[in-house]
DNA sequence: GTCATTTCTATCGCGTTGCGATATTTTGTG
DNA sequence: CACAAAATATCGCAACGCGATAGAAATGAC
């Protein structure tokens, strides 16, 4: 897909106004050394986070995705089951790569599909006994865990305009 | 709310649980509906930050982990450079998978190998010129994004007890 | 009602990624 | 000088998500 693709970065240079911001980049000044630190330490953080999780995960026989599809379930607004597509919104997925995780994780009994009743091109996704037990141990650990790690993962704030 | 999941509350009564804790926020209670909603958000956060990183930094010719292989050099504390150990513990990768990384991001000109001249076995990473101007561009539209994401991306409260 | 179009889910083949096992070189220790 | 430990790198492998594609069902136009 496209070379260097320095389109719609620079799009924004058009702006020709005067005395406002005669800065490259308008509400976007260059990063500090500070700025990068502070980049690089919440991505490290989610990292972390992330790491944790996959072996957490693991060690109770799951993919870090399908402890994600599980947690989406049991935690989707409202209800206790979701769609396919509601799935890959949720996930950041596409809707054919939702479809394969929800057939892996069917395979080891954790989710079921069920046929929606007014809808038949649609399938409701459910959690199994199994996937729930496994689910709330899990989550458990994970809360604990996000507890300890408060700091790591808060967003950086930016302290620039020096 | 569905009081379906009593899969959970049956497995911590079989355990040699003490009754129901008096001290707030010290032991592990299970988790509610609230609870779950409130880690799967948090993940859909993540999941959506690392989404828009991708997308942005694939359409600039980089895969998401070279975004965050220049990111951990120029935010490296103190220096501007790391060794291939140190960026496996940022990029939380196994040391002989962050050597392939680096393979891959100096064929594409944007690290570049340095021998440390201390120690002959280890390898000073630092970013090319190229990669350094990469690197500002995605950084300032990550931060831009960040500032966007801040609430999706706090880490949950866990009010329970209630 | 009929047909075209859109929506929702699923299958297949592929490229990328990170890992385990292994190897190579260098450092430090006796 | 062996000899173990440390740092980096190579190879084969399996998992994951995607693009392309497909099919079934719902929706809309006429």
């Amino acid at each position: 897909m496209t070379g260097v693709g320095s389109s719609w970065s620079d799009a924004v240079v058009t702006t020709e106004g005067p005395p406002p911001a005669a800065d490259p980049a308008e509400a976007d000044p260059a990063l500090t050394k500070q700025d990068f630190e502070a980049l690089a330490r919440f991505r490290f953080g989610i990292r972390r986070y992330l790491r944790f999780s996959e072996d957490t995960v693991r060690g109770h026989g799951l993919s870090p995705q399908q402890y994600q599809l599980l947690l989406a379930l049991k935690g989707f607004p409202l209800r206790d089951w979701a769609t396919v597509g509601e799935l890959a919104e949720r996930l950041q997925l596409r809707p054919h790569s939702t479809a394969e995780l929800i057939t892996r994780a069917q395979k080891q009994d954790l989710v079921r599909r069920v046929p929606d009743p007014d809808d038949a091109r649609v399938v409701r996704v459910e959690l199994t006994g199994a996937g729930e037990e496994l689910l709330a141990r899990l989550s458990r650990l994970h809360r604990t865990q996000l507890e300890h790690m408060r700091t790591a993962l808060s967003v950086p704030i930016w302290h620039d305009e020096m």
